[in-house]
DNA sequence: ACCTGAACACCGTTCAAGT
DNA sequence: ACCTGAACACCGTTCAAGT
């Protein structure tokens, strides 16, 4: 009987079950063994394909961010700062579960630099200094990981009930789920604008 | 032989040995079963004193947090904002290892609702809308959260030879560990400064 | 070449049992 | 009242073995 011509397992397969793991059971909710299920298999087979799961999370993140859009920069660069941060937490907001992954450890991701990079330059050319270049990316992406992150919507929007008597000044209807995700985006805009108006 | 007058475990104990373990071998470094060791206890003793390692963390996280000074606003809302910020982010940057966990879950914390509570009642006093108070609270956590968090220090500055060729723009001074704490600070005050006089 | 079974060194948490 | 031993249901990762 000769072997099937398709292994079952690729690099792609992979990350994409991973991600879809992710979006749906949250970042604790993949494991190894879960994802191997998942796709049919035991989890030692994973590892003639992806070198740790550490490794497999990088790539998934790398992939997600692959939609952020640094090429504002070339109409003037305040323009490209807003549009670098609004492609940034639009490619967030689509997988919101891997952002504690990002937040986490070293941004060391190869195309995490090269925007980094490509930012920075732009920056320069537009007559800040080396310095102060650095110092607005980091403000730009202080605001973007920010509002990914501490977000009003799966921030404390659990049980609007408890929250009524005990804290007078916070609007109960702000903390609806639906209402939230709009807050949480005017939230950004509103921080997004005020900064860059006030460099 | 009666037993010692004194148990060897308490809340507080557990706490304060658990957070040094945090700042010594990051979020990921603690274990029950390392902190019951250091304590010269088995793991399953914690337990009796301690609800949930989730517990555990959120508890040492509300302490960390205690630190936190919200009485600028008796002078004007935008010294409160900045003076607010500031020791907010004192108070992340004393334990850093514990921001990715303040950073995941919803911030449903006591202590945090009721300081966010007393914020935006002081912008509303100010003659802010309850939605913009909303909306400017956020935006400056969004601040304080990505500065604790996307931090040059630990974000990549591990290894500046890798970046010199790849990355032309990025300044390699800018990587070394000592200038990047200097420049974390700096990117943070550029921020807020920019964010408060934007709004 | 690709996948499996079994193992190693870990987790958080529970619970009957000891003192 | 306080701690322990042992167990349960998990982890990520490795590696010899099978096809």
């Amino acid at each position: 009987m000769p072997r099937p011509s398709t292994p079952l397992l690729s690099p792609d397969r992979i990350r994409s079950v991973a991600l879809a793991i992710i979006d749906r059971d949250g970042l604790d909710g993949l494991s190894m063994r879960k994802l191997a299920a998942s796709l049919g298999v035991q989890a030692a087979s994973l590892y003639g394909h992806v070198r740790t799961k550490d490794q497999l999370l990088n790539d998934i993140a790398s992939s997600v961010l692959s939609a952020v859009d640094v090429s504002g920069f070339s109409v003037d660069w305040r323009e490209g700062l807003i549009r670098c941060a609004r492609s940034y937490r639009a490619a967030l907001s689509t997988h919101p579960n891997i952002v504690p992954f990002l937040a986490y450890g070293p941004a060391g991701r190869d195309e995490s630099l090269q925007r980094l990079d490509l930012l920075h330059g732009a920056l320069v050319d537009a007559g800040w200094s080396r310095r102060e270049a650095t110092m607005i990316a980091a403000g730009l992406m202080y605001i973007v990981f920010g509002s990914a992150l501490s977000s009003f919507s799966s921030g404390f929007s659990s049980d609007p009930a408890d929250y009524t008597d005990r804290y007078p000044h916070l609007d109960r209807a702000h903390l609806l789920p639906g209402v939230a995700r709009e807050l949480d985006r005017d939230s950004f805009e509103l921080a997004l604008a005020a900064f860059v108006r006030g460099l």
